[in-house]
Order: C-alpha cells, then sequence, then structure tokens
DNA sequence: ATCATAAAATGACTGCCGGTCATTTCATGA
DNA sequence: TCATGAAATGACCGGCAGTCATTTTATGAT
C-alpha cells in the first residue's frame, strides 16, 4: 500500500515548493515588503493554499531561518575536524558562523530576524523552539565545545558553561548583526567592517582562553 | 514681535503632546500592533495632523527613541562623575547601559527596534542620523572613553579605539537583546539572566583591560 | 467690526495586504 | 461510473498606513 506513502511525500515536497518561491521573493524584497500574493504567485499556487501549509507568513519566514540553521550547523560541524582543544575548535566555531553570516547573507538575515523578536510574541510550536533551542542545535555544539574547552584546560573556568555559551552567542550575533544593519555608518566613520570582526576576536581570545 | 516664536513654540509643544500619546500607545500595544489611529485618539487629534508632523509611523517612532537615546546620554554623563581611569569609566558606563535596559525597559526596546533595522531601509534625516552616531552620542562618549583609557594605560591598546568602540558597543547590545527577547529560553534552561551579563563582563574585563 | 490670507486641522477615502472560507477540482477505491 | 475525502481555489473581509480636498482657525490689514 504505497499511496499513502507517496501522498506523504507529494505533500512534503510541495511544502518545500512553497519555501523555494518564498525564498525567492523573500530574499528579492525583504521580508515586510515581500507579499504572501507574491509568495502565491512565485509557487504558481493560489494563496488559500499556503495557508494550508503555513499558519502564518512569519511561519514560513520561520522555515525559512530553519533552513539556514541546518546550512550553519551542517558548517559547523565540517569547521571543527581536525581541531585539538576545545579552544581550537571554538575558534573555528566563530569563523564558521562569521563566514556563513557573509556567503549565506540572506539565510542570516532570517536568523537575525527572529533573534530580534520576542520569543512570546512569536508563538511557536514546541518542535520548534525545541528544534532551535536544543538537541544539536548551533547554540548546543557550542556549549558542548566550551565544556570540552574547560575539561582539557584550553578555555577559561569559573562561569557557568551554560551562560558563557549564550553570551558569546550573543555578542557575536550583535557584532554580526551591526555589520550587517550599519554599513553605512561604518563606511561614513572609515571603519573597515573586518577590523570590528578582529576587535571580537581579540577580546574573545584574550578574556577566554588561558 | 512675539507671535512668531510663539508659534514656534506651539508648534514643537504639539510635537511632544503626539510623541507623549504615542508613546503611552507604543509602549502599551508595541510598536507593530499600535495603530495610527489609536496615536491619534490618544492625542485628541484626527490622524491627518500626526502626519503634518511626522512623515511615517516609523518616523514617530524614532522620535521616541530619541528621547530614549537622551535619557540613556545623561545617565552616562552622571555615572562617570568620580570614575578616575578610562577602564573605570568603561565599567561604569557599561553598567549604567546594562541599569539603562531594565529601568527604562520600553525606552531601551525601541533603540533596539532600529538596531535591528537596516539602516539604509529607514531613509532617515542627514540630522537623524549625525544626531544618533556622532557628536556626543552614548557611542562617541565610549569612544572618548576607550581612547583615554588607552592614553592612561588602563585600556589595552593595539586595536583601534573606534572599531573596538563599535564592537564593545555590539557585543552589549547583542547580550541584552538576547535577554530581553529569549527570556523563556532562559527560563527553561535554567540560566540566571544576571549570570548572562556577569559573563559579558568577565569577558570583557579579561580582554580590554590590563 | 469685517474681510482676506495663510496656516493648521480634519476625516473620509484609497490601496494594500494578511488571513478566511464556501465552493470547486481532483484522486482513489468501490 | 460513482461516492468520498483530500487538495486547491479565489473572492472576500477587516484592518491599517498614508493622502488630500475641504473646513476651521488665527492674524494683520482695512
Amino acid at each position: 500500500m504505497g499511496i499513502p506513502e507517496r501522498k506523504e511525500r507529494e505533500k512534503e515536497r510541495r511544502r518545500q515548493e512553497i519555501i523555494d518561491a518564498a525564498e525567492k521573493v523573500f530574499f528579492r524584497q525583504g521580508f515586510d515588503r515581500a507579499s504572501m500574493d507574491q509568495v502565491a504567485e512565485e509557487a504558481e499556487l493560489s494563496k488559500g493554499t499556503l495557508y494550508l501549509y503555513f499558519k502564518s507568513k512569519e511561519d514560513l519566514h520561520w522555515a525559512i531561518a530553519e533552513r539556514g540553521m541546518q546550512i550553519l550547523k551542517e558548517s559547523i560541524r565540517q569547521s571543527v575536524v581536525g581541531t585539538k582543544t576545545g579552544a581550537e575548535k571554538l575558534m573555528a566555531i566563530g569563523l564558521c558562523f562569521i563566514g556563513f553570516s557573509e556567503k549565506y547573507r540572506d539565510y542570516f538575515l532570517s536568523l537575525l530576524f527572529f533573534e530580534g523578536k520576542n520569543l512570546k510574541k512569536l508563538n511557536l510550536s514546541r518542535d520548534q523552539i525545541y528544534e532551535a533551542f536544543h538537541g544539536d542545535s548551533p547554540i548546543m555544539i557550542l556549549q558542548q565545545t566550551i565544556e570540552e574547552g574547560m575539561s582539557d584546560g584550553s578555555i577559561r573556568t569559573g562561569l557557568p558553561a551554560a551562560s558563557l555559551t549564550h553570551t558569546l552567542w550573543a555578542q557575536t550575533l550583535g557584532v554580526l548583526q551591526v555589520i550587517q544593519n550599519k554599513k553605512e555608518v561604518f563606511d561614513l566613520f572609515g571603519i573597515d567592517r573586518k577590523s570590528l570582526i578582529l576587535s571580537h576576536i581579540e577580546i574573545l581570545k584574550n578574556g577566554l582562553i588561558q
């Protein structure tokens, strides 16, 4: 009885097609300017159909951000091969994250979008929250790395690993966010964006690593 | 001939009254949910009048954020009295900023709102950009402090003061943003929000200050 | 007082958009 | 060929940012 399975696959495929279309429209126009009618046209579906697969425009945007998360996670996984200490791993992850923000700028902006939203106002499903903050999410990989570094002595102890993890993540996100959003200011001030990243790394190095 | 002057004052007062009304509505409902009709009703004016004083809803929101900036600036100014070294000043400013984010939560959220927006898409006037990033803005006070600390030897040199300033600002903002937006996650993980700030300070201390 | 003029204020109106739902189309198995 | 439920449709709704022709008000001149 393969028909239910085929239906299931087709449903999932349609879902992905809608996300594909939404990506094109959202990435081209920005989330605010883009309309669901445009997404529907790009997907060659009626608007009503979109709402059979996603409960809101924001929910559809979240699906895009989840793709970004997947890419980031995979990149991080690959970035740590060949590193030895936790500190080395940490540096690799950081550089990987920075690279991601440049190479996959659009996905990164989607992540930033949700980072700037109050979680409570987002009313996500349990699954969605779990997916984003537990298990094998980038932030959890980071925490494991920090714990590893504390064990092998390459990372300063004395602070709870969990707190340190979220702080580190937040700091880095803050720097990357500013770089994305305030380009014009830096051009005006004659500040090289690379030097912001350099400063960031320098601060972390001497602050985190013994 | 005092009439033009009086008119000017009344115009400015009306402007402030509109901002007052907008604050009430925006702070109560959040910027997205609040409508210009509600602001008009709160101000006891017609909606059309609002648009004689502000060119868009966002522009009105910006005016609120500017009030926040003023408060922050004044707080910072007061926080550094009695400090000696640049490093001490820096710590005072940081704690002041954190205090501001708690005491004036609504204003702080307005600042965050614009921090999360792309500057290019904001089409602000030259005056508005100048006001926010030049002169005696918080960020410039920070930069002067860092330069002072580099001179008196209390802050590590080797990085351009301007880059360091913006990096520091961005990191701190990132941490405060996450604390505001992801409360539920931290409750879930059993992470105290204070400990994030502690981690942040600890990282900066050992990374910035000799 | 009266009137002309310009500034200030009004609110009905427009266009757009997220989201809904009664109706239609389609695939499947009997 | 037909009955059934799933999938898709698109006309429609309510709400909102922003506009503009019209009205109201303040002022200075006559």
